[in-house]
RNA sequence: GGUGGGGUAGCGAAGUGGCCAACCGCAGCAGACUGUAAAUCUGCCCUCUAUGAGUUCGAUGGUUCGAAUCCAUCCCCCACCA
Protein backbone atom coordinates (compact mmCIF):
# COMPACT_ATOMS: atom_id res chain seq x y z
CA UNK A 1 0.00 0.00 0.00
CA UNK A 2 1.28 3.30 -0.64
CA UNK A 3 2.34 6.02 2.07
CA UNK A 4 -0.18 8.97 2.69
CA UNK A 5 2.52 10.80 1.16
CA UNK A 6 2.44 8.87 -2.21
CA UNK A 7 -1.22 8.56 -2.41
CA UNK A 8 -1.69 12.67 -1.26
CA UNK A 9 0.74 13.60 -4.18
CA UNK A 10 -0.98 11.31 -7.28
CA UNK A 11 -4.34 12.37 -5.67
CA UNK A 12 -3.95 16.07 -6.16
CA UNK A 13 -2.30 16.31 -8.95
CA UNK A 14 -3.22 18.50 -12.13
CA UNK A 15 -6.22 19.49 -9.34
CA UNK A 16 -7.80 22.76 -9.80
CA UNK A 17 -9.55 23.02 -6.12
CA UNK A 18 -9.27 21.38 -3.22
CA UNK A 19 -11.27 21.58 -0.10
CA UNK A 20 -9.23 21.04 2.12
CA UNK A 21 -5.86 19.84 2.38
CA UNK A 22 -5.39 18.54 5.70
CA UNK A 23 -9.13 17.01 5.40
CA UNK A 24 -7.89 14.79 3.05
CA UNK A 25 -4.42 14.26 4.66
CA UNK A 26 -6.64 13.59 8.12
CA UNK A 27 -9.06 11.14 5.92
CA UNK A 28 -6.23 9.22 4.14
CA UNK A 29 -4.40 8.68 7.23
CA UNK A 30 -7.30 7.17 8.58
CA UNK A 31 -7.93 5.21 5.51
CA UNK A 32 -4.55 3.72 6.14
CA UNK A 33 -4.56 2.95 9.77
CA UNK A 34 -8.26 1.28 9.51
CA UNK A 35 -7.49 -0.45 5.90
CA UNK A 36 -11.16 0.85 5.28
CA UNK A 37 -11.36 2.76 1.30
CA UNK A 38 -12.65 6.10 1.09
CA UNK A 39 -15.55 6.36 -1.13
CA UNK A 40 -14.95 8.64 -4.33
CA UNK A 41 -18.17 10.00 -5.58
CA UNK A 42 -18.67 11.45 -9.23
CA UNK A 43 -21.88 11.77 -10.70
CA UNK A 44 -22.91 11.13 -14.24
CA UNK A 45 -26.11 12.59 -16.30
CA UNK A 46 -27.48 9.90 -18.69
CA UNK A 47 -28.63 11.98 -21.46
CA UNK A 48 -26.03 12.69 -23.42
CA UNK A 49 -24.36 8.84 -23.62
CA UNK A 50 -21.34 9.67 -25.33
CA UNK A 51 -18.51 10.15 -23.62
CA UNK A 52 -15.52 12.07 -24.93
CA UNK A 53 -11.91 13.44 -23.83
CA UNK A 54 -13.31 16.14 -21.25
CA UNK A 55 -14.75 13.49 -19.01
CA UNK A 56 -11.88 11.48 -18.84
CA UNK A 57 -10.18 14.53 -16.87
CA UNK A 58 -12.10 13.27 -14.04
CA UNK A 59 -12.45 10.23 -14.52
CA UNK A 60 -8.64 9.63 -15.06
CA UNK A 61 -8.98 11.22 -11.54
CA UNK A 62 -11.02 8.83 -9.88
CA UNK A 63 -8.82 5.40 -11.65
CA UNK A 64 -5.63 7.30 -9.70
CA UNK A 65 -7.71 6.95 -6.94
CA UNK A 66 -8.79 3.18 -7.60
CA UNK A 67 -5.15 3.16 -8.10
CA UNK A 68 -4.26 4.43 -4.20
CA UNK A 69 -6.90 1.34 -3.27
CA UNK A 70 -9.96 3.60 -3.03
CA UNK A 71 -12.92 2.44 -4.08
CA UNK A 72 -15.45 4.87 -6.72
CA UNK A 73 -19.20 5.74 -6.57
CA UNK A 74 -20.29 6.09 -9.95
CA UNK A 75 -23.92 8.20 -9.58
CA UNK A 76 -26.07 7.99 -12.48
CA UNK A 77 -28.62 10.53 -12.44
CA UNK A 78 -31.27 8.61 -13.92
CA UNK A 79 -34.23 10.31 -12.03
CA UNK A 80 -32.78 14.05 -12.98
CA UNK A 81 -32.58 12.34 -16.30
CA UNK A 82 -36.71 11.69 -16.66
CA UNK A 83 -37.31 14.75 -14.82
CA UNK A 84 -35.04 16.80 -17.69
CA UNK A 85 -32.39 19.36 -16.66
CA UNK A 86 -33.08 22.67 -18.01
CA UNK A 87 -29.36 23.91 -17.27
CA UNK A 88 -26.87 25.90 -19.00
CA UNK A 89 -28.50 27.65 -21.65
CA UNK A 90 -32.37 28.51 -22.00
CA UNK A 91 -33.13 24.92 -24.31
CA UNK A 92 -34.75 22.88 -22.24
CA UNK A 93 -33.58 19.16 -22.29
CA UNK A 94 -35.99 16.59 -23.18
CA UNK A 95 -37.48 14.49 -20.72
CA UNK A 96 -36.49 11.05 -21.42
CA UNK A 97 -38.07 7.66 -20.87
CA UNK A 98 -36.98 5.19 -18.48
CA UNK A 99 -35.60 2.69 -21.27
CA UNK A 100 -34.18 5.83 -22.83
CA UNK A 101 -31.90 6.72 -19.72
CA UNK A 102 -31.42 2.76 -19.26
CA UNK A 103 -30.07 2.25 -22.79
CA UNK A 104 -27.80 5.45 -21.85
CA UNK A 105 -26.56 4.47 -18.87
CA UNK A 106 -25.32 0.64 -20.35
CA UNK A 107 -23.49 2.69 -22.96
CA UNK A 108 -22.15 5.10 -20.22
CA UNK A 109 -20.72 2.46 -18.12
CA UNK A 110 -19.44 0.54 -21.02
CA UNK A 111 -17.10 3.34 -22.34
CA UNK A 112 -16.25 4.51 -18.51
CA UNK A 113 -14.91 1.20 -17.97
CA UNK A 114 -12.15 1.85 -20.56
CA UNK A 115 -10.77 3.85 -17.74
CA UNK A 116 -12.26 2.72 -14.65
CA UNK A 117 -11.44 -0.54 -12.85
CA UNK A 118 -14.92 -2.18 -12.59
CA UNK A 119 -13.51 -4.62 -9.55
CA UNK A 120 -12.74 -1.14 -7.30
CA UNK A 121 -16.30 0.72 -8.87
CA UNK A 122 -20.09 1.26 -7.31
CA UNK A 123 -22.56 2.00 -9.69
CA UNK A 124 -25.48 4.07 -8.18
CA UNK A 125 -28.70 5.13 -9.80
CA UNK A 126 -30.01 7.71 -8.16
CA UNK A 127 -33.53 7.03 -8.72
CA UNK A 128 -32.81 4.22 -5.84
CA UNK A 129 -33.53 7.16 -3.18
CA UNK A 130 -35.20 9.83 -5.22
CA UNK A 131 -38.17 7.77 -6.98
CA UNK A 132 -39.63 6.70 -3.34
CA UNK A 133 -39.14 10.73 -2.00
CA UNK A 134 -41.71 11.98 -0.48
CA UNK A 135 -42.70 15.57 -0.98
CA UNK A 136 -42.14 16.33 2.76
CA UNK A 137 -38.77 15.51 1.89
CA UNK A 138 -38.22 17.69 -0.34
CA UNK A 139 -39.35 20.60 0.87
CA UNK A 140 -37.08 19.85 4.59
CA UNK A 141 -34.27 19.10 2.12
CA UNK A 142 -35.06 22.56 0.88
CA UNK A 143 -35.17 23.87 4.02
CA UNK A 144 -31.16 23.72 4.51
CA UNK A 145 -30.52 26.04 1.81
CA UNK A 146 -31.14 29.74 1.21
CA UNK A 147 -32.02 31.83 -2.30
CA UNK A 148 -28.98 34.05 -1.60
CA UNK A 149 -26.47 30.71 -1.17
CA UNK A 150 -28.17 29.55 -4.32
CA UNK A 151 -27.53 32.81 -5.82
CA UNK A 152 -23.96 32.85 -4.80
CA UNK A 153 -23.08 30.36 -7.54
CA UNK A 154 -21.39 32.08 -10.89
CA UNK A 155 -23.70 31.36 -13.25
CA UNK A 156 -27.06 31.72 -11.71
CA UNK A 157 -25.72 35.57 -10.36
CA UNK A 158 -24.70 36.51 -14.35
CA UNK A 159 -27.71 35.25 -15.94
CA UNK A 160 -30.14 36.89 -12.88
CA UNK A 161 -27.93 39.99 -13.11
CA UNK A 162 -28.52 39.70 -17.31
CA UNK A 163 -31.83 39.27 -16.58
CA UNK A 164 -32.11 35.73 -17.63
CA UNK A 165 -34.21 33.15 -17.08
CA UNK A 166 -33.19 30.76 -13.79
CA UNK A 167 -35.47 27.47 -13.86
CA UNK A 168 -36.54 26.67 -9.99
CA UNK A 169 -35.55 23.03 -11.38
CA UNK A 170 -32.09 24.36 -12.07
CA UNK A 171 -32.08 25.79 -8.32
CA UNK A 172 -33.09 21.91 -7.15
CA UNK A 173 -30.40 20.45 -8.85
CA UNK A 174 -27.43 21.21 -6.33
CA UNK A 175 -29.69 19.89 -3.84
CA UNK A 176 -30.49 16.52 -5.46
CA UNK A 177 -26.80 16.03 -6.30
CA UNK A 178 -25.67 17.40 -2.82
CA UNK A 179 -27.91 15.09 -1.14
CA UNK A 180 -26.53 11.87 -3.45
CA UNK A 181 -23.23 12.76 -1.43
CA UNK A 182 -25.76 11.44 1.64
CA UNK A 183 -26.95 8.74 0.11
CA UNK A 184 -23.52 6.84 -0.45
CA UNK A 185 -21.96 9.03 2.45
CA UNK A 186 -19.33 9.81 -0.07
CA UNK A 187 -15.62 10.85 1.70
CA UNK A 188 -14.42 12.57 -1.66
CA UNK A 189 -16.22 14.18 -4.72
CA UNK A 190 -14.56 14.93 -7.79
CA UNK A 191 -16.09 17.22 -10.59
CA UNK A 192 -15.16 19.89 -12.97
CA UNK A 193 -14.45 23.42 -11.88
CA UNK A 194 -17.95 24.34 -13.17
CA UNK A 195 -19.06 21.78 -10.73
CA UNK A 196 -17.37 23.43 -7.34
CA UNK A 197 -21.08 25.19 -6.18
CA UNK A 198 -22.74 21.67 -6.07
CA UNK A 199 -19.65 19.78 -4.63
CA UNK A 200 -19.42 22.34 -1.57
CA UNK A 201 -23.04 22.01 -0.98
CA UNK A 202 -23.15 18.57 -0.40
CA UNK A 203 -20.55 19.29 2.47
CA UNK A 204 -23.53 21.55 3.69
CA UNK A 205 -26.14 19.30 3.28
CA UNK A 206 -24.13 16.17 4.77
CA UNK A 207 -23.04 18.23 7.71
CA UNK A 208 -26.96 19.05 8.25
CA UNK A 209 -27.41 15.09 8.05
CA UNK A 210 -24.97 14.59 10.99
CA UNK A 211 -22.33 13.17 8.45
CA UNK A 212 -18.43 14.45 8.51
CA UNK A 213 -18.28 16.59 5.06
CA UNK A 214 -16.96 14.90 1.75
CA UNK A 215 -13.49 16.44 0.65
CA UNK A 216 -14.24 18.13 -2.13
CA UNK A 217 -11.48 18.39 -5.83
CA UNK A 218 -12.23 20.05 -9.19
CA UNK A 219 -10.16 19.03 -12.18
CA UNK A 220 -9.86 21.71 -15.19
CA UNK A 221 -12.17 22.08 -17.97
CA UNK A 222 -10.74 20.20 -21.36
CA UNK A 223 -11.12 22.73 -24.19
CA UNK A 224 -12.54 21.34 -27.21
CA UNK A 225 -11.29 21.13 -30.71
CA UNK A 226 -12.25 25.09 -31.32
CA UNK A 227 -9.60 25.63 -28.71
CA UNK A 228 -11.34 27.95 -26.68
CA UNK A 229 -14.64 26.49 -25.29
CA UNK A 230 -15.04 23.53 -23.08
CA UNK A 231 -14.91 20.11 -24.80
CA UNK A 232 -18.97 19.06 -25.16
CA UNK A 233 -20.98 17.27 -27.18
CA UNK A 234 -23.63 20.45 -28.23
CA UNK A 235 -20.67 22.62 -29.56
CA UNK A 236 -19.32 19.77 -32.05
CA UNK A 237 -16.08 20.47 -30.18
CA UNK A 238 -15.16 17.22 -28.88
CA UNK A 239 -12.76 13.51 -29.40
CA UNK A 240 -15.33 10.52 -28.30
CA UNK A 241 -14.11 7.82 -26.63
CA UNK A 242 -15.74 5.81 -28.83
CA UNK A 243 -14.52 7.96 -31.97
CA UNK A 244 -12.96 5.49 -34.39
CA UNK A 245 -8.50 5.17 -33.71
CA UNK A 246 -8.96 7.06 -37.30
CA UNK A 247 -11.04 9.68 -35.94
CA UNK A 248 -9.16 10.28 -32.55
CA UNK A 249 -6.04 10.71 -34.24
CA UNK A 250 -7.75 13.22 -36.84
CA UNK A 251 -9.27 15.51 -34.43
CA UNK A 252 -6.00 15.27 -31.97
CA UNK A 253 -3.80 16.22 -34.71
CA UNK A 254 -6.43 19.44 -35.33
CA UNK A 255 -5.79 20.47 -31.35
CA UNK A 256 -3.51 23.69 -31.62
CA UNK A 257 -0.27 23.59 -30.68
CA UNK A 258 -0.81 25.82 -27.56
CA UNK A 259 -3.64 23.64 -26.13
CA UNK A 260 -1.88 20.35 -27.27
CA UNK A 261 0.03 20.45 -23.65
CA UNK A 262 -3.10 20.31 -21.85
CA UNK A 263 -3.97 17.25 -23.44
CA UNK A 264 -0.88 15.79 -22.61
CA UNK A 265 -1.57 16.66 -19.00
CA UNK A 266 -5.23 16.21 -18.55
CA UNK A 267 -5.89 13.27 -20.85
CA UNK A 268 -2.57 11.16 -20.79
CA UNK A 269 -1.71 12.16 -16.94
CA UNK A 270 1.87 12.63 -18.35
CA UNK A 271 3.64 14.42 -15.41
CA UNK A 272 4.59 17.91 -15.12
CA UNK A 273 8.30 17.08 -15.60
CA UNK A 274 7.61 14.82 -18.46
CA UNK A 275 5.96 18.11 -20.04
CA UNK A 276 8.20 20.56 -19.37
CA UNK A 277 10.68 18.44 -20.69
CA UNK A 278 8.64 18.32 -24.40
CA UNK A 279 8.31 21.83 -24.37
CA UNK A 280 11.74 22.50 -23.98
CA UNK A 281 12.69 20.51 -26.67
CA UNK A 282 9.98 22.02 -29.43
CA UNK A 283 11.17 25.24 -28.02
CA UNK A 284 14.72 24.46 -28.62
CA UNK A 285 13.97 23.11 -32.18
CA UNK A 286 15.17 19.48 -30.91
CA UNK A 287 11.67 17.75 -32.04
CA UNK A 288 8.71 19.28 -34.46
CA UNK A 289 5.56 20.47 -33.12
CA UNK A 290 4.36 18.23 -35.90
CA UNK A 291 5.93 15.18 -34.31
CA UNK A 292 4.78 15.85 -30.92
CA UNK A 293 1.35 16.12 -31.49
CA UNK A 294 1.76 12.89 -33.32
CA UNK A 295 3.00 11.37 -30.29
CA UNK A 296 0.03 12.46 -28.82
CA UNK A 297 -2.41 11.21 -31.36
CA UNK A 298 -0.82 8.27 -31.31
CA UNK A 299 -1.10 7.78 -27.23
CA UNK A 300 -4.62 9.06 -26.97
CA UNK A 301 -5.62 6.48 -29.33
CA UNK A 302 -3.74 3.80 -27.75
CA UNK A 303 -5.62 4.84 -24.59
CA UNK A 304 -8.59 3.31 -25.97
CA UNK A 305 -8.05 1.12 -28.92
CA UNK A 306 -4.02 -0.39 -27.90
CA UNK A 307 -0.73 0.32 -29.20
CA UNK A 308 -1.13 -1.01 -32.63
CA UNK A 309 -4.53 1.27 -33.25
CA UNK A 310 -2.44 4.25 -32.32
CA UNK A 311 0.33 3.35 -34.30
CA UNK A 312 -1.92 2.56 -37.83
CA UNK A 313 -3.85 5.61 -37.31
CA UNK A 314 -0.66 7.61 -37.19
CA UNK A 315 0.77 5.43 -40.37
CA UNK A 316 -2.65 6.48 -42.39
CA UNK A 317 -2.49 9.67 -41.09
CA UNK A 318 1.01 10.67 -42.41
CA UNK A 319 -0.57 8.45 -45.82
CA UNK A 320 -2.99 10.26 -46.66
CA UNK A 321 -2.33 13.92 -45.41
CA UNK A 322 1.63 14.16 -45.90
CA UNK A 323 1.49 12.59 -48.74
CA UNK A 324 -1.93 13.31 -50.32
CA UNK A 325 -2.41 9.77 -51.01
CA UNK A 326 -5.75 7.94 -51.15
CA UNK A 327 -7.02 6.56 -47.54
CA UNK A 328 -7.16 2.52 -47.49
CA UNK A 329 -10.59 2.08 -46.59
CA UNK A 330 -12.72 4.27 -48.70
CA UNK A 331 -16.65 3.75 -48.71
CA UNK A 332 -18.33 2.04 -51.27
CA UNK A 333 -21.80 3.54 -52.79
CA UNK A 334 -23.70 1.13 -54.58
CA UNK A 335 -25.21 3.03 -58.31
CA UNK A 336 -27.07 2.11 -61.24
CA UNK A 337 -25.47 1.61 -63.80
CA UNK A 338 -26.93 4.56 -65.68
CA UNK A 339 -25.90 8.36 -66.50
CA UNK A 340 -25.70 10.54 -62.90
CA UNK A 341 -25.16 13.44 -62.41
CA UNK A 342 -22.04 14.60 -60.68
CA UNK A 343 -24.32 16.19 -58.02
CA UNK A 344 -26.94 13.75 -57.28
CA UNK A 345 -24.14 10.87 -57.17
CA UNK A 346 -22.19 13.17 -54.38
CA UNK A 347 -25.66 13.35 -52.78
CA UNK A 348 -25.99 9.96 -53.57
CA UNK A 349 -22.74 9.07 -51.76
CA UNK A 350 -23.09 11.11 -48.99
CA UNK A 351 -20.51 13.65 -49.69
CA UNK A 352 -22.96 16.57 -49.52
CA UNK A 353 -26.58 16.37 -47.58
CA UNK A 354 -27.85 18.52 -51.01
CA UNK A 355 -27.41 19.05 -54.57
CA UNK A 356 -26.89 22.71 -53.90
CA UNK A 357 -24.35 22.08 -51.24
CA UNK A 358 -22.70 19.62 -53.64
CA UNK A 359 -23.11 22.41 -56.32
CA UNK A 360 -21.35 24.87 -54.18
CA UNK A 361 -18.70 22.06 -53.00
CA UNK A 362 -17.88 21.34 -57.22
CA UNK A 363 -18.32 25.56 -57.75
CA UNK A 364 -15.33 25.83 -55.21
CA UNK A 365 -13.01 23.48 -56.64
CA UNK A 366 -13.38 21.06 -54.20
CA UNK A 367 -14.21 17.63 -55.98
CA UNK A 368 -12.04 15.65 -57.64
CA UNK A 369 -13.04 12.20 -59.70
CA UNK A 370 -9.95 9.92 -59.49
CA UNK A 371 -7.61 13.03 -58.23
CA UNK A 372 -9.01 14.82 -61.34
CA UNK A 373 -10.83 18.61 -60.40
CA UNK A 374 -14.39 18.02 -62.03
CA UNK A 375 -14.96 21.87 -62.88
CA UNK A 376 -18.43 21.87 -64.60
CA UNK A 377 -21.46 21.17 -62.30
CA UNK A 378 -23.28 19.74 -65.08
CA UNK A 379 -20.80 16.96 -65.87
CA UNK A 380 -22.73 13.60 -66.30
CA UNK A 381 -21.00 10.15 -66.10
CA UNK A 382 -21.34 6.64 -66.61
CA UNK A 383 -20.42 5.05 -63.16
CA UNK A 384 -17.69 2.52 -63.12
CA UNK A 385 -16.48 0.24 -60.49
CA UNK A 386 -13.42 1.73 -58.27
CA UNK A 387 -13.72 5.26 -59.43
CA UNK A 388 -12.93 7.21 -56.22
CA UNK A 389 -14.63 10.36 -55.93
CA UNK A 390 -12.96 13.00 -53.38
CA UNK A 391 -14.71 15.99 -51.78
CA UNK A 392 -12.04 18.06 -50.21
CA UNK A 393 -9.59 16.74 -47.80
CA UNK A 394 -11.87 14.51 -45.61
CA UNK A 395 -14.81 13.28 -48.16
CA UNK A 396 -14.27 9.89 -50.40
CA UNK A 397 -16.58 7.07 -51.95
CA UNK A 398 -15.27 4.77 -54.33
CA UNK A 399 -18.05 3.90 -56.73
CA UNK A 400 -19.25 0.52 -57.05
CA UNK A 401 -21.70 -0.30 -59.92
CA UNK A 402 -24.87 -2.33 -59.19
C1' G B 1 -53.69 38.22 -12.30
C1' G B 2 -51.40 43.21 -13.95
C1' U B 3 -47.56 46.08 -16.73
C1' G B 4 -43.76 46.17 -20.16
C1' G B 5 -40.46 43.69 -23.76
C1' G B 6 -39.91 39.72 -27.18
C1' G B 7 -40.32 35.33 -31.01
C1' U B 8 -36.10 36.54 -38.20
C1' A B 9 -31.77 30.91 -41.27
C1' G B 10 -27.00 26.71 -36.16
C1' C B 11 -26.30 31.07 -32.62
C1' G B 12 -26.33 36.47 -32.04
C1' A B 13 -28.50 40.45 -34.54
C1' A B 14 -30.49 44.18 -38.65
C1' G B 15 -34.75 44.84 -41.46
C1' U B 16 -41.16 47.81 -39.80
C1' G B 17 -45.36 47.48 -47.29
C1' G B 18 -42.06 46.54 -53.12
C1' C B 19 -34.83 47.60 -54.28
C1' C B 20 -35.70 40.64 -49.27
C1' A B 21 -33.68 34.27 -49.92
C1' A B 22 -33.53 38.82 -46.24
C1' C B 23 -27.37 43.86 -44.01
C1' C B 24 -23.77 42.34 -40.43
C1' G B 25 -21.00 39.28 -36.70
C1' C B 26 -19.87 34.30 -34.84
C1' A B 27 -19.83 29.24 -35.91
C1' G B 28 -19.44 26.00 -40.20
C1' C B 29 -17.77 24.38 -45.29
C1' A B 30 -14.34 24.90 -49.42
C1' G B 31 -9.92 27.03 -51.90
C1' A B 32 -4.73 29.27 -51.30
C1' C B 33 -0.59 29.01 -47.82
C1' U B 34 0.90 24.93 -44.30
C1' G B 35 2.53 20.72 -40.12
C1' U B 36 -5.37 18.53 -41.87
C1' A B 37 -1.68 23.57 -36.04
C1' A B 38 -2.22 28.78 -35.44
C1' A B 39 -2.54 33.25 -38.16
C1' U B 40 -3.87 35.34 -42.85
C1' C B 41 -6.33 35.98 -47.66
C1' U B 42 -10.57 34.42 -51.03
C1' G B 43 -15.26 32.23 -52.01
C1' C B 44 -19.62 29.84 -50.14
C1' C B 45 -23.22 29.31 -46.43
C1' C B 46 -32.73 27.29 -47.62
C1' U B 47 -34.12 23.67 -51.58
C1' C B 48 -34.64 21.99 -56.68
C1' U B 49 -34.81 18.71 -62.82
C1' A B 50 -30.89 25.63 -61.58
C1' U B 51 -28.66 32.03 -65.89
C1' G B 52 -34.84 29.81 -63.98
C1' A B 53 -38.33 27.97 -60.22
C1' G B 54 -40.09 26.78 -55.35
C1' U B 55 -40.54 27.20 -50.00
C1' U B 56 -38.97 30.65 -45.64
C1' C B 57 -38.96 35.44 -40.99
C1' G B 58 -43.65 31.60 -33.93
C1' A B 59 -48.97 29.62 -36.00
C1' U B 60 -53.48 30.45 -38.59
C1' G B 61 -56.62 33.66 -41.21
C1' G B 62 -57.18 38.52 -43.47
C1' U B 63 -56.07 43.55 -45.98
C1' U B 64 -53.14 44.62 -50.52
C1' C B 65 -51.33 44.41 -57.42
C1' G B 66 -47.50 43.17 -53.65
C1' A B 67 -46.36 41.37 -46.50
C1' A B 68 -40.74 39.40 -42.43
C1' U B 69 -43.02 44.25 -42.41
C1' C B 70 -50.25 46.30 -41.71
C1' C B 71 -54.92 43.96 -39.14
C1' A B 72 -57.29 39.82 -36.25
C1' U B 73 -57.01 35.50 -33.44
C1' C B 74 -53.93 31.99 -31.24
C1' C B 75 -49.28 29.72 -29.30
C1' C B 76 -44.67 30.38 -26.85
C1' C B 77 -40.65 33.14 -24.08
C1' C B 78 -38.67 36.91 -20.64
C1' A B 79 -38.46 40.82 -16.86
C1' C B 80 -40.92 43.64 -13.24
C1' C B 81 -45.24 44.17 -9.97
C1' A B 82 -48.87 41.08 -7.24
Amino acid sequence: MMTLEQQFAKITARRVDLHSADELKNRLAKSIAEKKPLRIKMGADPSAPDLHLGHCVALNKLREFQDCGHTVVFIIGDFTGMIGDPSGKSATRPQLSKEKVLENAKSYQDQMFKILDPARTEVHFNSEWFGAMTFDKVIRLSAHVTVAQLLARDDFSKRYAASQPISLVEFLYPLVQAYDSVMVRADVEIGGTDQLFNLLLGREIQKAHGQEPQIVMTMPLLEGLDGVNKMSKSLGNYIAVNDTPKDVFGKTMSVSDDLMWRYFSLVLCLPDEEIAALKAAVASGARHPRDVKDELGRRVVAKFHGEAAGAEASAEFARVFSQNQLPTDIPEVVVPAEKIGILNLMVKAGLAPSTSEARRLVQAGAVKLDEEKVADVRLELEPKDGVVIRSGKRGFAKIKVG
